[in-house]
RNA sequence: GCCCCGGUAGCCCAAUCGGCAGAGGCAGACGACUUAAAAUCGUCCCAGUCAGGGUUCGAGUCCCUGCCGGGGCACCA
């Protein structure tokens, strides 16, 4: 309260967080001070791309977060200088709309936009440095339209194919899933339903043709993505080295070849196995007698029911039948039994494998089951120089070495050692017989150097209405016609009338009117199928460069100006589905001459979850924090403030462990600084305090490294550190009219401008500047402020800080080694002792090593 | 089973090239202001860096082994 008596400080007043965003969010809609218009700009440009949101709702912590930390790197390039394209649109084709249109009976479209409005209002409402002019809906004809292009030039190119295979299908959602879409527990990763396996006929994009490329490019992002995404790439991808080998087999006029990584081996099978839902097992047990065919056909109905998780479970007891055919080893002329056995895939390799029991624990354990032949090829215990002894020489003196009986131990014999048992390559080295063994393949023409993928082709067929329809037509032969390029695009039938239930059928199909259609006098039917909604994002940071354009995907001229995306941000829960699809897309528009770059994310940040008592947010469990409500609680710029505070941005945030609170009042606390200071604006600072003024130009300095380093954390730290010495400065001497507490004071809102963008402004404001601060420009820092007079140098004795020596930072190593000796602590910590040794490091440490007397 | 990341104060986290373990915050204690409280301002408290070994004049930092936590891959030949 304030007495009569008393004036009335306007630097008093309190730090409403409402007022402040009313006024400036109102500010920012009507100067749109983050729009980038095409034209004569000759800043140097950055492309900051926040992955963009599916409309499920409104937004949630998670969404907070990555929006905060996205909107401190657009906004720091700003303040350095650059033109920054920060846009923003919606990912808004998919299942949950359409299982929310079933649920409510409302059309997709309705469930969707509305979505999209709510959430639209919010990022406004957090303040994000969007430019609108830009958005985009992956759901709009105007946007997937280009889609259907992209579909068609891959179609020419022969990268969208279709084929008939098993397929992971949904049975819940109804749909078939790509590979990555399955969890690893067999699960869809949408419904979470079991995912069971059917043949269908389904439209594919030859991702793996692009498998080399996609590893070893990976190369190229070293140091600029995280390690953990790239080491998740490079395992999907799961490029194995190795051979094929040519078996022929008795009764079949051709051979089969198969895949192993272990050539050197081969004198070591003993039999073959092929997967039993392979073709080639069904056509070999044809020839067997009746009672192997129906075994065999027994053990493929049990195979095909197993779920996945017991499929996955390696520990589980191999199984598999005899088909009562054999096998020619190319090397040395033996006749290998071939069994089907599921341990063995019919869509990695070729689907069948030699087997050698003595060096492939899988291959023992069946062995071992069904009492086939193990023979060594490989004495493990024969040393070999250069590599790690599975053997050591105490094991050689003593002869205490480990058994090779593979068959007794159960153990197969994995190490390196000399090759035995094995005619030319005996005497040989793993390494060099594996080298040896594929040229004489070769030479016999039955083998070759041969590479494979874990990495299958890219599955984008679904059968659901709430996608991008697939622009292909069949006559009634079924053969596929191309819709022309002109026609596109070919937009999606009003949902009316559709049952949109699931059925296993595209509820495109049943849209008569649609799906029936005259091309050239010819009756023919729309495929009915819609595409992957990855298949949208894939492309979307290319649409953000020319979004209104209708005569383009993409204005070739603008993807020049802009792209590659400088910096991308977004969930770690994209590692593989949507970055690799992306990479892979920007690898074909490379080849089909429409980019100039075959990466498209020169830099990613992945930030981590925000979570509640160690746990992720769920509804079910009852701990989850709302958007809204904290924002109503501590305002936006407190939530955006936690976000970059709470410790590195790829760790998990767990919101019992921040404080929201805290960053609240930190920032009242910075926003009074604003208020008190009694200069004008432009003043000189030269004559400000010194010791502040240093502070504030090692804080000019070091800040755009933090940032840069996405240390956002630190960088918040060091704005309080600044605060906090200018509060000092002010209460303890210099006064609020120092010139460098006014200094100290725009840089602190220039600070502030990337994390709190509201505070800041307010404060750029009282500070007497014209809005807005997030266009101001971040000052070069006063390198004659950053030399310091004195530097604290060490004296260690035998490792022990003894002296703390105050000297000039040019000082010589002996002049400081001859401070050191003079020091009373040092003389009396040498007592007597011998020096035995001193390292002398100017300006920063003095180590004298000795022995007692 | 294989691969990757991490372990610093009661809690969240800092610590350029190997050179004084502590920047910042939370929680806590105390004080100033206040009739009182809130707010504000200030002062203080707390670890020797998961364990063991190694390299070094010197290790939170580099190397090895182990423990704990998180993540990825996994019957992939």
């Amino acid at each position: 309260m304030t007495s009569a008596n008393e004036p009335d400080f306007p630097d008093k007043a309190s730090y409403d967080f409402s007022a402040l965003e009313a006024k400036w969010s109102a500010w920012w809609e009507e100067h749109q001070p983050f729009t980038v218009v095409p034209g004569d700009d000759d800043r140097p440009r950055k492309y900051v791309l926040d992955m963009f949101p599916y409309p499920s709702g409104d937004l949630h912590m998670g969404h907070a977060e990555v929006y905060a930390l996205g909107d401190v790197v657009a906004r720091y390039w700003r303040l350095q200088g650059f033109q920054v394209l920060h846009p923003i649109g919606w990912d808004s084709f998919g299942l949950p709309a359409e299982n929310a249109a079933i649920k409510r009976g409302v059309d997709p479209r309705e469930w969707t936009y509305s979505n999209i409005d709510q959430q639209k209002t919010s990022m406004k409402r957090y303040a994000a440095s969007f430019d609108w002019s830009r958005v985009l809906h992956t759901s709009d004809p105007e946007y997937y339209r280009w889609n259907q292009w992209l579909f068609l030039k891959m179609y020419e190119k022969g990268l969208a194919y279709r084929k008939d295979s098993w397929v992971n299908w949904d049975p819940v959602d109804q749909t078939v899933l790509a590979n990555e879409q399955v969890l690893p527990d067999g699960t869809s990763d949408r419904s979470g339903a079991m995912v069971v396996k059917k043949k269908l006929t389904q439209w594919y994009f030859a991702i793996t043709q692009y498998a080399d490329r996609l590893l070893d490019d990976l190369n190229q992002l070293e140091g600029r993505w995280p390690a953990k995404v790239l080491a998740m790439q490079r395992n999907w991808i799961g490029r194995s080295e190795g051979a094929e080998v040519d078996f022929v087999i008795e009764g079949r006029s051709t051979p089969v070849t198969i895949f192993t990584t272990r050539p050197d081996t081969l004198f070591g099978a003993t039999f073959m196995v092929v997967a039993p839902d392979s073709d080639l097992a069904a056509e070999l047990v044809e020839g067997a007698s009746a009672k192997a065919q129906k075994a065999f056909a027994d053990y493929l109905e049990t195979t095909q029911k197993a779920s996945e998780i017991d499929r996955q479970d390696a520990s589980r007891d191999k199984t598999g039948v005899f088909l009562e055919r054999y096998a020619i080893n190319p090397v040395n002329g033996e006749r290998l039994p071939i069994w089907a056995a599921d341990y063995v895939l019919a869509d990695y390799g070729t689907g069948a494998i030699m087997a050698v029991p003595a060096h492939d624990q899988r291959d023992l354990d069946f062995a071992r089951k069904f009492d086939l032949p193990v023979r060594v090829v490989l004495d493990t215990n024969a040393p070999i120089t250069g590599a790690i002894p599975v053997v050591t020489e105490e094991m050689l003196e003593t002869g205490d070495l480990p058994p090779l009986d593979p068959l007794a131990t159960g153990e197969a014999l994995s190490g390196d050692g000399r090759m035995i048992n094995s005619g030319p390559l005996d005497g040989l080295s793993k390494n060099n017989a594996i080298t040896r063994v594929i040229e004489l393949l070769e030479d016999a023409g039955t083998g070759r150097l041969a590479k494979t993928y874990r990495l299958r082709d890219w599955l984008i067929s679904r059968q659901r209405y709430w996608g991008t329809p697939i622009p292909i037509m069949y006559d009634e032969q079924g053969r596929e016609i191309p819709v022309p390029m002109d026609q596109l695009p070919v937009t999606l039938p009003s949902g009316e009338g559709l049952d949109l239930r699931p059925k296993g059928s595209s509820p495109l199909g049943a849209a008569k009117d649609w799906a029936k259609v005259t091309h050239e006098g010819q009756e023919l039917t729309r495929d009915a199928d819609t595409m992957d909604t990855f298949v949208d994002s894939s492309w979307y940071f290319l649409r953000f460069l020319s979004p209104h354009d209708d005569t383009q995907a993409f204005d070739v001229n603008e993807v020049e100006k802009w792209a590659p995306v400088d910096q991308y941000v977004g969930g770690v829960e994209h590692a593989i589905l949507h970055l690799l699809y992306a990479r892979f897309i920007t690898k074909v528009l490379f080849d089909l001459g429409y980019v100039s770059f075959t990466e498209p994310f020169t830099s990613l940040l992945n930030q981590g979850m925000v979570i509640l008592d160690g746990a992720k947010m769920s509804k079910s469990k009852g701990n989850v924090v709302y958007f809204s409500e904290e924002l109503d609680s501590y305002g936006v710029d407190a939530v955006r403030l936690t976000m970059a505070f709470a410790g590195p941005p790829e760790d998990d945030i767990d919101w019992r462990d921040v404080s929201p609170v805290g960053s609240q009042k930190f920032l009242a606390r910075a926003w009074r600084l604003s208020g008190e200071v009694t200069t004008q604006p432009g003043i000189e600072f030269g004559n400000g305090d010194a010791t502040l003024r240093k502070h504030i130009h090692r804080f000019l300095a070091d800040v755009p490294g933090l940032i840069e380093s996405f240390k956002f954390n630190v960088a918040v730290a060091r704005t309080m550190e600044l605060v906090n010495h200018t509060r000092k400065t002010i209460d303890q001497g210099a006064g609020p009219g120092d010139p460098a507490v006014r200094e100290a004071a725009e840089v602190v809102a220039l600070a502030l401008s990337m994390f709190a963008p509201h505070t800041a402004e307010d404060m750029w404001e009282r500070l007497g500047h014209e809005p807005s601060v997030a266009l101001a420009r971040w000052p070069e820092a006063d390198h004659s402020l950053l030399v310091e007079d004195t530097v604290i140098a060490i004296v260690q004795v035998d490792g022990k800080v003894k002296e703390r020596l105050e000297v000039a930072p040019a000082i010589t190593g002996e002049a400081l080694e001859t401070l050191a000796r003079e020091s009373e602590a040092v003389i009396h910590a040498l007592e007597g002792k011998t020096i035995l040794n001193v390292v002398v490091r100017a300006p920063k440490v003095v180590s004298f090593q000795t022995q007692p007397q």
